[in-house]
DNA sequence: ATGTTTTGTGAAACATGGCTAACTTTTTAA
DNA sequence: TTAAAAAGTTAGCCATGTTTCACAAAACAT
């Protein structure tokens, strides 16, 4: 079964959180994506029953599968946050926006645009400094 | 209500449907966006008690506030497949691709965007001729 | 140690947005 | 003009992903 959007959501937060405290737990992935404990709850069993994640009895972490899409998810997003701070757009709202742009391209796409982007960023600041 | 994804979906496909024809109906949007007609019937129903939309006896067409959001769904899409496409992806797959970047943003976020990157084309092309 | 609070789960409901199938209405062609 | 084809609608179903509410289990504090 393929990841959808909410997945990739519950798979970064996992990754997310579990760089700022030792153990992540459903209510933690709830909160910091403001959905209720039973959402969090459905979804990790499915991410479980696909293999994305592993829930012991007081905590969930991501399993190699997982952690792949998380970090990639992740990386995503701080470019378009980025981007779009860089943009003149205020921190929130990239943060925002970014969490939507993150899952809408290709690995590829997002490759091809990133070093796009990096070569264009390259040449500006050549110019401008 | 507010519109979701699928219906900017459907009010930029009349809008470009509406640029091909003369008429627009319910079968074109169906083939058009690959859904069956049975989806569009039930889409244009709420678009139209939403005001975006108003159906005649075989046809449909925008009202000015569905034109409205039309038109920047469809700029945007041409931004997005043209940033893609100049970062090297095919265009078959900007085009994918760009249909699901193009609701990302904010009116506002989006214009940011297009005028930061607008400034850097420039800038390149400056450097690069 | 036990009572309270926190966390997690399960069931039932809702909204969205698709689908098919059956039907009606309109258009077209013989 | 009438039969067939095309277009549109309606009803019912499915999947996803939420919610609330009730309950179970675990953790914590006194």
């Amino acid at each position: 079964m393929a990841l959808r959007e909410s997945g990739e959501d519950y798979l970064e937060s996992i990754y997310v959180l579990s760089e700022r405290q030792s153990t992540v737990r459903s209510i933690d992935v709830a909160e910091y994506l403001g959905v209720t404990k039973a959402s969090v709850s459905k979804a990790m069993a499915t991410l479980e029953s696909n293999g994305y994640v592993e829930m012991g009895k007081r905590d969930v972490h991501l399993t190699e599968r997982g952690l792949e899409v998380a970090r990639q998810m992740w990386e995503r997003h701080c470019f378009f946050v980025r981007l779009l701070e860089d943009a003149g757009v205020s921190a929130e709202v990239a943060s925002q926006e970014g969490c939507h742009m993150e899952h809408c391209l290709s690995e590829e796409s997002f490759e091809k645009l990133r070093s796009m982007l990096a070569r264009e960023e390259t040449s500006n600041s050549t110019t401008e400094s």
